[in-house]
DNA sequence: CCGCGATTGTGAATCGTTTCATGTATTCTG
DNA sequence: CAGAATACATGAAACGATTCACAATCGCGG
């Protein structure tokens, strides 16, 4: 029933325990009679590697973990199709863990990963700071790279984008359209990025058009129901009072407040113009295609995987990086105030 | 710099190793004094458990693994959901893996899984048939669950959903909307529920509309993108012998496709009536709200870990099970020919 | 104060692999 | 053909945790 080791397969072959490994490890110095013998056995006998036994003596192992804070956002599955890419490539497997913005899983994910000695750590964690948690990695010689948090840790490297770039992006955009009550729709604030991208739309205003306003209508997380409760208080607010434009911190409000807005009978972008953050997929596909500030996704995750395995290599010598990449506006109808009333 | 061990543990709190080992796994056969004085080492310590050598010593893991198509589509994200809750209230950790509809991958991963000794595995393989890859693992001990493909094979348990009626339901309403001419869009064929919900919507026609006719158009994959092209490729049919209704073989091609006609100036459902297949999030959030067949995805998700974790338990004396779920049809705007003209 | 059971602690053996110092046969060099 | 270099194979030691048979200690009734 369990599987065959390599002392069965040894003894099978008629060799030595040594020879055994070094077919599998170290091919070329075993004579090419011996080898066709050895992997015989161990085609006959359906000879599986223990892979424990194999770290522990290695030490560590050859699985990257990358931990997300919602496996269901197209934000993160592409960044995890990135890093994916980078980490097959260089003979190493990549595990998805799932915090679902839940500190409490993080923390078991994270000692689960520990004891595990992965080869290193991609994460997005949960709550912006210090990361305490993740010292006790970097102590044990686990490299993590912070995927969009954390920019400027001096004892880890980091990728992330340039959120009040976009934040500004998006305003500027808004404000050439003409818009000059604008509401921000994001939430948690605590978020990094949610903050940021306020940030950035804020001193975009502050530079381009001083006598507009910022509104702020924070959620409680960023999802369509989360969006379209937006819209629906959105909808109370007396129309000359209304804001001209919403901005939302990602796409999944967007297409949420796009819905409710629409349902209350106010068209988008004739009553209010709409410009989310991420460009997903969908984005193109909604009932008015989507404004949205677009991110390198994959290229984090390919950034963020390629930065692991150098420091993994370097060792001790590593030097962390932190790389920032610059987001880019794609304009569609649902800001686009002729394009919504002529298409 | 490399964790501390069992054994400095031990030479810290002044006890032998085997007493630390019962601290962490089975207190209450400690006195509280020495248990405090060996916690309190493993603290000063930051000692961290090898599960590598706890593997080795033990035979096998509390990681289940689940292999799914495509991590990117919102189907997998909730089967995973299910999944992850009933892995993780049993104590253990669930990793996943993308094969990418790509049979290497699956491969890879696979052994990658099998020398990792996981304690079992959910898995939507690439290719239907009978998964001779999956045997190895069954011999060994790791039990397989299968989701959403090749129920009723004796040596695995499986969930599913009935595709066959799911296509049913579907061709059943377009037939009831008084469609005489529709399109079947999905691919390729050599997958399963691609084939069942044609075969659904293929019988359902037979018993209700004979007169009736079911066409078929083979995507390459079931992305946004193919649905995209097969709208192209509708377009260029005239008028005349173009189908009145299409039947998409899941949500994201749908939304391709009702992204191209819309490009055309092809109205939905006026011109052409459309479901779709999955009841994705983004389903209801569409340019037009789409019809679809929804799947109950969490459930998938847990029942499979269910089975998993029984199997696990029982060991030798478990007897396979493969339970069936029912699909249900949402009727939105999308092929609701008096919605789509009132709203 | 002996003896017995209960309680608590001990450490050698084990899991399966890799590594490396060592051994032996073979080939090459001059 | 001696001596050296090369090629190949060997098997004991080590990785770190768990287990289990055994030992030590304590309390307590007689």
């Amino acid at each position: 029933m369990a599987s065959a080791n390599i002392k069965e397969v040894a003894r099978y072959a008629g060799v030595s325990l040594g020879t055994v490994s070094n077919v599998l490890n170290r091919p070329e110095v075993v004579s090419p009679t011996t080898r066709q013998r050895v992997l015989d056995a161990i085609d006959k006998l359906g000879y599986v590697r223990n892979d424990s036994a194999r770290q522990l003596r290695a030490g560590r192992s050859r699985t990257v973990a990358i931990v997300v804070l919602d496996v269901s956002n197209p934000f993160f599955t592409d960044v995890i199709h990135g890093a994916e890419a980078v980490v097959e490539s260089a003979g190493g497997m990549l595990v998805v863990c799932n915090s679902g913005e839940d500190a409490r899983r993080e923390h078991r994910h994270l000692d689960m990963l520990e004891e595990q000695r992965v080869q290193g750590l991609l994460i997005t964690p949960v709550s912006d700071g210090r990361h305490k948690r993740l010292d006790a990695f970097v102590a044990h010689g686990i490299p993590v790279v912070l995927v969009d948090r954390g920019s400027g840790h001096p004892s880890r490297c980091s990728v992330a984008v340039d959120d009040v770039a976009g934040g500004r992006l998006a305003a500027d955009h808004l404000v050439d359209q003409g818009h000059e009550r604008i509401l921000y729709v994001g939430g948690p604030l605590s978020i990094r990025q949610v903050a940021d991208r306020r940030a950035g739309a804020t001193a975009a205003l502050a530079d381009r058009a001083p006598q507009a306003e910022l509104l702020t209508y924070e959620t409680a997380s960023l999802s369509v129901a989360a969006g379209r409760q937006a819209a629906e208080d959105i909808a109370t607010i007396p129309v000359d009072e209304r804001p001209t434009a919403v901005f939302c911190a990602n796409d999944l409000l967007a297409l949420g407040v796009l819905q409710g807005l629409t349902m209350h009978g106010i068209r988008v972008p004739g009553d209010i113009a709409l410009v989310g953050y991420d460009d997903i997929d969908f984005a193109a596909a909604a009932a008015v295609p989507l404004s949205s500030v677009r991110q390198p996704r994959a290229q984090l995750g390919r950034t963020a995987a390629q930065l692991l395995l150098e420091e993994s290599l370097e060792g001790e010598k590593h030097s962390h990086r932190h790389v920032v990449f610059q987001p880019e506006l794609v304009v569609r109808a649902s800001s686009d105030y002729s394009r919504g009333h002529s298409g």
